[in-house]
DNA sequence: CAAGATATGTCAACATGACTGTCCCAAATT
DNA sequence: AATTTGGGACAGTCATGTTGACATATCTTG
């Protein structure tokens, strides 16, 4: 037997014609495949489209996407580590320490040594680090506010909520940390 | 005057304690900054944990995320034309055409004139093409439809409607073109 | 206090997948 | 017949990820 192949499936019915009775469905048995398609294509466009309209500013500064991330995370939580960050982005050290020198040495990030660990190097963004940051996310900001704006409250919170599901349960209190206190 | 920034602006209401009096509001005046920063947080890492979960398998043959989306896209749209891929993925033909040379030799994709116009080559998987995409396509689904399955059917039209806010209007035909006819 | 674990940094080599620029051919369009 | 379009190829470069090895300072623990 070859890897299965869930397209074979034809036959489920389509939940936007007919509704699942039950309120709370445990079993997403009535997902069709095309809905789970349309989900992935949008989630990828979707992301591309929004990151796409910051390229021009970075490229501008001769930075990528890869400066973009940590700029956009140490801006949303100044002081935070870089063991933090880390564990944020997912990447080898040796990838965020290039980015990392490369922001300190044009002058946007700063670091200076933890307080109750002294081990720790506590990141934050430099005057000219938070203009660059705020003219980012006011590149990313106008498409997401268009987008929740024509979509409406209660599109935004299902918008969360599936994105929240898509997060592998153990990683959820890592981007959980990030909300506003 | 520097660079605007939108994080000074500290005192605007928070619509989840007073939603908003009228229905369907056109401004999203009462947007908070944190609300944005949820979404674009959300998204990233939503985004990166679904893509992460086919890795391995892509791994195993030897094979990258770049080679993941042409296999997905064709097999999306059996017979679609280079041209058309190339636009949809949006990057350029030196780029997929790497890409396509190497699905081809090992057998995944195979091409064919195209009817109409015989510059065209039209795309479609082979039979190990299409089991290697089914396993990937596995992949996704598991946790795209326990994301729709916890979030609920609302939640999943919110979501897909935020996320084609996002997109330009201009690429939206193109998305949409994918869909099941 | 000594030993080990942890946080961070650095050097080196390499892989992937983008990019630009240039040139080519065949087929369609004008 | 001339031009445009669809596709392909070669060459070089860049951004960003990876492994692996090693160093240093500091914290934690027996």
């Amino acid at each position: 037997m070859t890897v299965p192949n869930s397209r074979s499936a034809a036959a489920r019915p389509d939940v936007r014609a007919s509704p699942p009775r039950l309120a709370a469905v445990a079993s997403p048995l009535y997902l069709r495949e095309d809905e789970i398609r349309r989900g992935i294509e949008l989630l990828y466009f979707g992301y591309t489209s929004m990151v796409r309209g910051a390229d021009a500013i970075l490229a501008r500064e001769g930075f990528g996407r890869a400066h973009h991330r940590a700029l956009y995370f140490i801006a949303r939580r100044p002081g935070m580590a870089v063991g933090d960050l880390l564990r944020l982005l997912a990447i080898t050290k040796q990838s965020l320490g290039r980015v990392l020198t490369e922001l300190q040495g044009k002058g946007l990030v700063e670091q200076s040594i933890g307080t109750t660990d002294r081990r720790q190097r506590l990141l934050r963004l430099t005057k000219s680090g938070e203009s660059l940051e705020a003219a980012l996310f006011a590149e990313l900001e106008t498409g997401m506010a268009a987008a929740y704006g024509e979509a409406g409250q209660s599109a935004v919170t299902g918008f969360w909520s599936v994105l929240i599901g898509l997060i592998p349960a153990a990683d959820r209190a890592l981007v959980e940390g990030l909300r506003q206190r």
